[in-house]
DNA sequence: GGAATCATGTGAT
DNA sequence: ATCACATGATTCC
């Protein structure tokens, strides 16, 4: 297992930044009644405070104060918007298996077939890799038909990360091979390259029920969110909304598939497959590139 | 404003 | 069958 350090934009070659972004995001969720000032945090981390304003412009694109504004109840309310749902009412334009203007990044997107989902991947070879990320270190998937999974691990956690993918599709054969997954992780979190050339292919291996919640996930543009209970309605079963929050939660495509978008209806961040805190920092990394600040 | 409680669909065991 | 959920609405304090 090894760990392919290719430098990437915004990135620390040693993902050091988002390390200090998780620790600010943590410090502030703890105690959000405090609201610890800037000074504070920097001195909690035992940092100055110009080393972290320099972190934060490096990772984010945006000063801490204006970061720690995109991290709050209040902005994730916003996000969600109070015109009903003309962001999921688009049609996809093409259906399943063709390329369609999805999501900010540009990608087609097919589905297994209830037979394949069954098989549980057999027959299926899913190539993967380790890969410094804005989010920390991904664990990316690939299949013949195209990217099929993206996840993140803790320090230490690749086998856990591993483990938590492999689980899904057990009857699959694994080959490590970060050569070929090194290209997807670059086309993925450098938004200068989402609209440019040929959409990023990615297949889509769930139930019937799971791809149709992650289809209407791709529909939500970048900056904006939407309720679980917006795509129960999206989907056709307005009062699923639980189930679509169970579906959600087993999206194998974190970020491309952007389950981060999706909130309680009260704006609250309810839950995230790989912890809370990566879930607002996403959500604080687009509002910087959404100027929705 | 919470805390408790209920209706609810899906997927795993 | 039964159970655990990344929900949401209602009904009590």
């Amino acid at each position: 297992m090894t760990i392919n350090a290719a430098p990437y934009k915004d990135v620390t070659p040693d993902g050091s930044d988002y390390d200090t972004v998780c620790q600010v995001i943590e410090l502030l969720s703890d105690d959000y009644r405090a609201q610890p000032s800037l000074d504070e945090i920097a001195h909690r981390l035992h940092q100055s405070p110009t080393q972290l304003q320099k972190t934060f412009t490096r990772w984010a694109g945006l000063s801490p104060k204006a970061f720690l504004q995109a991290v709050t109840l209040d902005h994730a309310k916003r996000l969600l918007g109070h015109e009903g749902l003309p962001l999921l009412e688009t049609a996809l334009e093409l259906g399943l298996s063709g390329p369609g203007r999805l999501h900010d990044l540009f990608v087609s997107h097919e589905a297994m077939s209830p037979g394949e989902w069954k098989a549980r991947g057999a027959g299926l070879t899913i190539r993967y890799g380790y890969h410094p990320s804005p989010f920390g270190l991904a664990l990316v998937m690939v299949t013949e038909r195209g990217l099929a999974g993206l996840a993140f691990a803790e320090h230490g956690g690749e086998e856990a990360c591993f483990r938590d993918m492999a689980d899904r599709w057990p009857n699959a054969i694994y080959v490590e091979d970060a050569a070929l997954t090194a290209p997807y992780i670059d086309r993925v979190f450098d938004p200068e390259a989402w609209t440019q050339g040929q959409p990023l292919r990615v297949v889509l291996i769930g139930s019937d029920f799971q791809v149709r919640v992650w289809e209407s996930l791709l529909k939500i543009p970048m900056g904006k969110a939407v309720t679980y209970s917006d795509i129960a309605r999206d989907i056709g079963q307005p009062s699923a909304s639980r189930a679509v929050g169970a579906a959600v939660g087993r999206n194998p495509l974190s970020f491309v598939v952007p389950c981060h978008r999706a909130l309680g209806k009260s704006g609250a961040l309810t839950g995230y497959h790989w912890g809370l805190t990566r879930k607002r920092a996403m959500l604080g990394w687009e509002a910087a590139r959404t100027g929705a600040v």
